[in-house]
DNA sequence: GTCTATATCCAGATAGAC
DNA sequence: GTCTATCTGGATATAGAC
C-alpha cells in the first residue's frame, strides 16, 4: 500500500512545521524574553492563528519543554565539543570556555536551560535529563586536574555561575566578567589541588598564608 | 487652628496604612513570587478591594518602588552593623558575612533589590540609590586588605553573587554553599592580596605553582 | 476613603465549520 | 490542518456613588 508512505510523509511535514514553530519562538523569546512569548505571536511570526499551534503541541508548557530539550540538545552538543589534551588543567580549560561561550552566547536559552524563568513551567524528566547527562563529564575532568571533593565542586559551580550570571545581567554582548575566566580557575586550582599527588587540603580554618 | 493637628493625625494614618498594605504586599511576595503578587491579592490581604489601594500607590509600579525601597533600607542598616576589628581580613570577612546572611534570609526581597524580576519595573533612582551607598563600602573594606583593582572586585562580585544564587536556589534554607563563604575569602585573598605591603599580582598569564 | 461597576486589554484553551 | 468565534479567567486602572 501506499499509505505508510503517505504516513512518512505527513509525519515528516509535521516534524517541519514543529521546527518552524519552535523557531519562532526562540526568535521571540530572545526579542522579549522567554516568560513574555504568547501562543498568539508565535503563531503570528509563523503565518497561523493561536488555536492550530494546538495541533503541535498539546499546550503552552509542552512548547516550553520542546525549547528547553532544543537548548539542551545544543548544550550536549556545545560540550562534546571539548578537546582532550595532555595537561588536564588545559582540558578543563577548554571545557569551561566552551560552556561559558554556550551561555552568553544567548542569554534567553541559558536562563530556560540553567534558571526556572517562567512560572508553572518545569521541563519534563526526560528534557531535564538532556542537562543532567551534558553537565556529567565536567566532574571527572575536574577530578584529573587533582581536585577532589563535593565542597570544591560546589564552589566552582558558584565561580562560574557568578561570572556568567553577572556577565549577562551588567555586560551583555560584552567580556567583562568572561574575560576573567581563566584567571578564576588559576585561582581555583591554586586553592583546591595539591598538584599531581592529588594529595587534599584540610577543610579548612588556618589559611595557607 | 486645630486644622495643622488634623492634618499631622491624617498624614500618620495614611502612613500606616500604607505600611499595612506593603507588609500584606510583602508577604505575598514571600508566599507566590514577587511578580506573581496582584492588587486585589494585596487589597484582600487588607481587608480592602482593589481600587481602594490607588488612595494609597498611584500605580502598581510605584507599590513595587516602595517595596524596593524598603528592602533596600534594611539592606543599609544590615551592613551599618558590620564590625571594624583590627585585623582588616576580619573586618571584610564580617561584612560579608553580613551581606550573605541578608541575601539568603529572604529570597524574594535579595531578588527585588539585587535582580531585575519584574518585566516592566525598574527602581525609581532615589531608590536605586539607596541600593548603590549600602554597598559602596565594600570597596574600602577589601582594598584594606591590600587588594586592588577592577578585576579583582568583579571576581569577588561573581563568588558571592554564585554562592548566593546557587544556595537560594539549589538549598534554599540550607548552607550547602553558603558555608563556604570563608574558604571562598581566603580563597581569593591567597590569590589577589600579597599581604600587607600591597604589592599588586601581575595581571595574569603563568600560573603562581 | 472605600466601595461597586466597569472599561480595557490580554492570556490560554476549546468548539465546530470548512 | 487551519480557521473564526468564543469560553473562561485574570490583570491594571478609572468613574462615580456613598
Amino acid at each position: 500500500m501506499l499509505e505508510e508512505l503517505e504516513d512518512d510523509t505527513r509525519a515528516i511535514r509535521r516534524d517541519a512545521t514543529r521546527a518552524r514553530i519552535l523557531a519562532a519562538a526562540w526568535e521571540l523569546a530572545r526579542r522579549d524574553g522567554v516568560a513574555a512569548i504568547t501562543l498568539r505571536d508565535v503563531a503570528r511570526q509563523v503565518g497561523m492563528r493561536a488555536p492550530s499551534l494546538y495541533t503541535y503541541f498539546p499546550s503552552k508548557n509542552a512548547m516550553y519543554d520542546a525549547m528547553y530539550a532544543d537548548g539542551a540538545r545544543e548544550l550536549a552538543q556545545t560540550l562534546s565539543r571539548r578537546a582532550e589534551v595532555s595537561d588536564p588543567r588545559e582540558t578543563l580549560r577548554n571545557r569551561i570556555r566552551l560552556f561559558i561561550d554556550f551561555c552568553v552566547a544567548d542569554p534567553v536559552r541559558y536562563q530556560l536551560i540553567m534558571e526556572r524563568p517562567i512560572p508553572g513551567f518545569e521541563p519534563t524528566p526526560e528534557s531535564f535529563r538532556i542537562t543532567i547527562d551534558a553537565l556529567a563529564d565536567t566532574r571527572a575532568d575536574m577530578e584529573a586536574t587533582g581536585v577532589r571533593g563535593e565542597s570544591a565542586l560546589d564552589m566552582w559551580r558558584a565561580l562560574i555561575t557568578g561570572l556568567v550570571s553577572l556577565q549577562i545581567a551588567n555586560d551583555p554582548g560584552g567580556d567583562r566578567w568572561t574575560r576573567l575566566q581563566d584567571d578564576a580557575l588559576d585561582m581555583f586550582l591554586a586553592h583546591h589541588a595539591d598538584g599531581p599527588t592529588g594529595a587534599r587540603r584540610p577543610e579548612r580554618k588556618g589559611g595557607e598564608a
